[in-house]
RNA sequence: GGAGGGGUACCAAAGUGGCCAACUGGGGCAGACUGUAAAUCUGUUGGCGGACGCCUUCGAAGGUUCAAAUCCUUCCCCCUCCA
């Protein structure tokens, strides 16, 4: 697809992908002389990856398609360390069911991204290797290359020397270490990429792998994706923007990135969808009220990589007759999210209170109180300014009913 | 193991017997402005009731007191220094 580029590199590069490299020149050459085998990890703290991933999966894929070789590798024995990277804290202990039960949605949507057929991709789960390991032999054979005064310089674990760090974390690096070397071993895998908090931990990797071994490996970390004031993008009110529909509706993954900053339209342009450069340099070009045409482009470019063109389109219409056409009662609703009442439970009448929790608009009846009292809710397009306020079937039209939530959430009730 | 410091709401951080449902900042939510943006300004941010109210919170469990986040006892966890 990108006819004068014969690097794979390259084309991570040109999307601002790159944020460090171990050995560039060394790297950029075996990847233009050979079809790298190489990994990234995906740890099973949920059930399911979110947009922070995403970059990850790209990256994976734009590399996949060069002929390199990808190994998604599903962290089902490093999750039960945990890292400590970027946390002040440390994260609550998962048990060994709760990380299995999160491997297996995690491995289908691995499977959508990345092209596993004839192997052209690996997936592998480090529980495999990492769990039924020998503690001495470990330390025999890893821990004698690992200096303990150079890891306490390393940035992932400086933030922790205030509030503790335990040594369960402090050995996150040496199982993510020992994965690179295990992996090279099983698959010759030479390259190890991750966001760039993953930096010091793929280091230690390349490192191992070059004593061990005796021979190159490489990291490459990506941009983490910030907001242009500096926070870390993939968390709402919600929570995270995750892959799962079930977690986070197409329509709301749309409406998340129709509604980003003006600021970091070029920057998720390029690295979260396939258009043609060119074409993402035209859309970064617009100001103003225009790059709300780059952030429809944008919205639903990613839409439809993750979820596919139908849900993609819904998720655009929905939003367009939602926004674009205000007076317009019978716009196209298919994609808004959803809540099923039954008719017994509205005859007797019911507070709109109470449907706000059920709608999971408000998280309280207090906090819905409190969004009527500032004006903050609309039922059927009238502002409600009665706490009494109350649902009964005349309030349903054709059997629906549409909240919305401050300027622009909305949520319908349909009366079954 | 010894000595000292500390655990407060989403986070950070005040409060050290009643005026504390708990200062303040960040974050979140809502309102105004706007372009479904940013910045700014305003309100709000434990739960339940229409409101004056009530109920549950300050690491955990007990106790003292008319009254405790604040005092006492025990326990758990963290940090610093010593070993």
């Amino acid at each position: 697809m990108h006819p004068t580029m014969t690097n794979a590199f390259d084309v991570l590069a040109e999307r601002g992908a790159v944020a460090q490299v171990s050995h560039p020149e060394e790297l950029v050459e075996l990847l233009e002389r050979e079809k790298v085998t190489f990994y990234v990890g995906f740890d099973a703290t949920a059930p399911s990856l979110h947009v922070g991933h995403f970059t990850a999966l790209m990256a994976m894929a734009r590399l996949q398609r060069f002929g390199h070789r990808p190994i998604a590798l599903i962290g089902g024995g490093t999750t039960m360390v945990g890292d400590p990277t970027g946390r002040t804290e440390m994260r609550p202990m998962l048990t060994r069911e709760q990380i299995i039960a999160n491997t297996i949605p995690i491995r289908k949507q691995l499977e959508r991204f990345l092209d596993f057929s004839d192997g052209r991709a690996i997936m592998v789960d480090n529980a495999e290797w990492l769990l039924e390991l020998k503690y001495v032999e470990l330390l025999r054979e890893i821990g004698v290359h690992f200096s303990v005064n150079r890891m306490l310089t390393a940035e992932c674990f400086r933030n922790r020397m205030e509030k503790g760090l335990s040594f369960l974390e402090f050995n996150y690096m040496l199982m993510q270490a020992y994965d690179f070397l295990e992996l090279y071993r099983r698959y010759g895998c030479r390259l190890q990429i991750g966001g760039d908090d993953q930096w010091s931990n793929i280091l230690a990797g390349v490192d191992l792998i070059r004593r061990k071994e005796k021979t190159p490996a490489f990291a490459l970390t990506l941009t983490l994706l910030t907001t242009a004031s500096g926070k870390k993008m993939g968390k709402t009110e919600a929570g995270a923007i995750w892959l799962d529909p079930e977690m986070t509706s197409p329509y709301e993954f749309y409406q998340y990135f129709r509604n980003i900053d003006d600021a970091d339209v070029p920057q998720r342009l390029a690295l979260l969808t396939d258009l043609p450069m060119s074409e993402v340099h035209a859309l970064s070009r617009l100001k103003d009220k225009e790059v709300n045409e780059a952030k429809k482009v944008l919205a639903y470019e990613v839409t439809r990589l993750v979820h596919g063109p139908e849900e993609a389109e819904k998720a655009r219409r929905t939003a367009e007759s939602l926004f674009a056409g205000k007076d317009k009662e019978n716009g196209d609703t298919a994609a808004m999210p959803t809540t099923y009442v039954q008719k017994e439970e509205v005859a007797g009448g019911l507070r709109l209170l109470d449907l706000l929790v059920k709608t999971k608009l408000a998280a309280s009846t207090s906090e819905g109180r409190r969004l009527i009292d500032q004006g903050g809710i609309t039922v059927n397009g009238a502002k409600v300014d009665n706490i009494q306020y109350n649902i009964d079937i005349s309030s349903f039209r054709e059997g629906r009913l549409e909240i919305r939530k401050g300027k622009k959430v909305y949520h319908q009730v349909i009366c079954v």
